[in-house]
DNA sequence: CATGAATGAGTTTTCATTCAT
DNA sequence: CATGAATGAAAACTCATTCAT
C-alpha cells in the first residue's frame, strides 16, 4: 500500500501523490484525527517534503477539496450533453455524479462530511463547487419548465429551493448507495429521477418516468 | 451565553447545563476541536465537574447526541397527527421539523455533521434516530400509496430509496434554511411538499400542491 | 467487602476502620496509585471525614505504618521469652515474624515496600521499627557469645553487620514465602535458622540446627 | 550534573542521556512520583523527544529496568572466575555486587525497589534478573557441597531457600551499605560471606571465614 | 457528624511545525 | 533536494483537598 518510494520524481507528480494520500487519510481519518505523519508515510515522502509543497495542514486540505471538486464537477460535466431534452440532461448528471461518488469513497467523504464539519474555510471552499451544481441544477429546471410550454410561475427562490432539494437528496444517496453494497449508481439515478420527476403522488398512481434504455 | 455561574445546583441541573455547553461547543467547533477546557468554561464549572458527572469526551458527546436525537424525534412526533390523511402528516412533520433544526441550530449541526464525522459509534447513535423517522416516511408512502386506491407495484427497496431521498432533501434543506436568514421553516416545508408530492413535472404543468390552511 | 455501612460509631472505632481500608489499599497499589476515593468507600465512609479524621494522604499513610510497625514488634515481642537461650530466642521471635507477616500480607508489604519506596519521611518511620528489632538481635548475637563463654573478638561493626544480614535475609525469606503458597512461617524459619545459625560449611557437613520440637 | 545541553546528537547517545536521567529521577522519587518533565528536563531534551524514543512513561521505565539489571548481572559475572573454588566465588561475586551497587545506587533504588512496588509487569522484569542470580548462589551451594566431599543430603527446596536468604541478605546489606558512608563494598562482603560460610556458631568460636588477600 | 458539590494544580501524551546537515 | 533531530503548545484526564449544607 502507498506510493512505491521512487527517488526524484518531478514536483507535480509528487505533489499528486501528497493529495493521494491526503484525500485518502483525511476521508477515513478527518480532518482533525488525520496526521501529518500518517499522511506523509502513506505518500511515500518525508514530512518536511510535504511542508516544503504544501506549506501546512490547513492548505494541503484545501488543496484536496479543491482538487477532488473539480473532479467532481468535470466527471459530471463530461456525463451531460447539453444539445439533449433536460430530463435526459438530469438523469445523465446523476448517473455521472453516482458513478464518481461511488469510485471514489475517500474523496466524497472529503467533500461531503469533513470539509463541511471543520470551519468555514473549508466548507466555503466545498460551497462553490455546490452552487455551481444547483446552478446547472436551476438552469435545467428553468429549461425544462420552458419545454413543457409553460410559462413557469415558479418564482425565482422556489426554483432555487427546488434544486437545493434535489441536489441535497443526490447527496444523501450517494452515501446510502456508499453503505449499501448492493445500490447501483443505475439503480440510485432511476430512484432519484422519479422522485423527482414524477412526484409520489404520480408515482403512486403509476405513472413513472422512464429512464432511457442506454 | 454561558450559563450564570450559580454555586452548589443539584447534579441534575448541572448536567444539563454541560450538555448545553456542550452542544454548542461541539456543533461550533466540531468534536475534535471542541476543548473540555471550552466545554467547561461555557457551563460555568470547572472541568474535573465535567469529568464526575460525563466521565469523558466521548461520553459527553454521546450523551449530547442522544439528548438531541431524542428531542428532535420528540419534536417531530407532538407535531403530526397520525388520525389525519398522509399528505397531512408529512406536511406537519416537515414544518416541526424544519422549526426544531432552525431553533437549534447547534444540536442540528451536532446530529448531522458531527456525529457522522467522527467513527462509528457516535454515527450509529444518529442512525437509530434517522432510521426511525426514515420508517416513520416509509410507512407514509406505503399508507398514501393505498389511500390513492392503487396497488403499489413500488418494491420495498424502491420505497426505501425514496424515503431516503426524502428525508436527505428534507436535512439538506434544514441546513439551506439556516443559512439562509430569510427562508422560514413554513416556506422550506412548502418546497419540499411540492417537490415530493407533486414532482418537477407536475409542478412544471402548474399542478402545485397545495399546503393546508393553517 | 469493605466494612458494613453502619451509622454512629465511636471515632476510635471508625479510625480503626478506615486505617484497616488504607493498609489494605495502600499493600495493594502502592501509595501513590492509592486514592482517598478507593480509601474511603473501602472503609465505609464518605471522604471529608476521612479529612477529619486523619488530615492528610500522608498523615493516613503515616498512621498506617505506625499501627503496623508496632503490631509486628508487639508480635514479635509476645512470641519471645527473654529467660531462654539465646537460639531459642531467635527461633520463637523468626517464628512469630514468619507467621504475622504471613497474616497480613497487605501490612507487610507496606512496611517493607511502599514505606521505603516513597520519601524518607516515611522510610525514616519504618526504620526506627527495623532498628528496633535489629538491636533484638544484635543483643541476641552479643548474648549468646558470651553463653558460648567465648570472649567475642566480633568488633561492633561486625556484629551490627551481621544483624543487618540476618534481618534482611528474614525480610526476604518473608517476601519469598508469601509468593510461595507452599512454603509455611516454620519451613522458613527452619531455613534460616539453619542458615544463620550453622552456616553454610557447617551444613554441608551434616552439622544442621536442630529446630526445638515445639 | 544533568548532561550538558548539546544540539543534534545521534539517537543511540541522547537514548543513553534519557535513560541515565531516567534512571535517577525513577531511583529518588519513585515510578509514580517522578514525571516526565523532570526527566526530560535532566536529560537535556524536550519531552516530545523523549516520546518520540521511548514511547511511553511504562516503556521507559522498562527500558531501564532492563539496562541496569544487564548492567548487573554483567558486572557480577566479569568479577567471578568459574574456574576457582566456591567459596572465592562467592566472594568475588559479592564483591562485585557491593561494588556496582555502591556506585550506581539510583539503579540499585529502581531495581530493588521501584520495579517491584509498581505492578507484576515491572517486578516480571527483575525477577528474571534475580532469578538468574539465584541459580547462580544456588549451583554454588551445590557444588561446594560436593567439593566438601559430602553427599549433600540438602533437599532441593532447602537449598533455594538458602540461597534465596543469601541473595536477600546481601540485597539488604547493599542497602545498608549504601546509607552508612563508612561501609565498603569490601566490608560488606566479609561481613556476609561469614555469616553465610560459617555461621553465627562458628564466628562466636572463633573459626571466621578468611578472605582472600587480593 | 456527615456529605454532595466543587476545584486548583498537575499528569501523561500528541501534534503541527522547523532547523541543521 | 531530502531528512533525522528536535520542540512549543495544547489536549484529555486525575486527584488530593475543601466548603456549604
Amino acid at each position: 500500500m502507498g506510493a512505491v518510494k521512487t527517488k526524484r520524481m518531478p514536483r507535480a507528480v509528487r505533489e499528486q501523490q501528497m493529495l493521494d494520500a491526503a484525500v485518502e487519510i483525511f476521508g477515513r481519518r478527518g480532518y482533525m484525527a488525520a496526521s501529518m505523519d500518517e499522511i506523509a508515510e502513506l505518500a511515500g515522502v518525508s514530512k518536511p517534503l510535504v511542508y516544503l509543497y504544501l506549506n501546512s495542514k490547513e492548505d494541503l486540505f484545501t488543496a484536496c477539496i479543491r482538487r477532488e471538486a473539480q473532479a467532481l464537477v468535470a466527471a459530471v460535466r463530461s456525463g451531460v450533453r447539453t444539445d439533449l431534452p433536460a430530463d435526459r440532461q438530469l438523469w445523465d448528471g446523476l448517473l455521472a455524479f453516482f458513478a464518481h461518488t461511488g469510485r471514489h469513497p475517500h474523496a466524497w467523504s472529503v467533500l461531503h462530511l469533513q470539509a463541511r464539519t471543520h470551519g468555514e474555510t473549508f466548507a466555503a471552499e466545498v460551497t462553490a463547487m455546490r452552487e455551481e451544481i444547483v446552478a446547472f441544477v436551476t438552469q435545467l429546471i428553468v429549461v425544462a419548465a420552458r419545454e413543457a410550454h409553460r410559462d413557469p410561475d415558479l418564482p425565482e427562490r422556489e426554483v432555487a429551493g427546488l434544486a437545493e432539494a434535489l441536489v441535497g437528496a443526490a447527496e444523501s444517496l450517494a452515501a446510502w448507495a456508499n453503505t449499501h453494497e448492493s445500490v447501483t449508481p443505475r439503480q440510485a439515478a432511476t430512484t432519484l429521477m422519479n422522485f423527482a420527476w414524477s412526484g409520489l403522488a404520480d408515482l403512486m398512481e403509476g405513472n413513472a418516468w422512464t429512464p432511457p434504455e442506454g
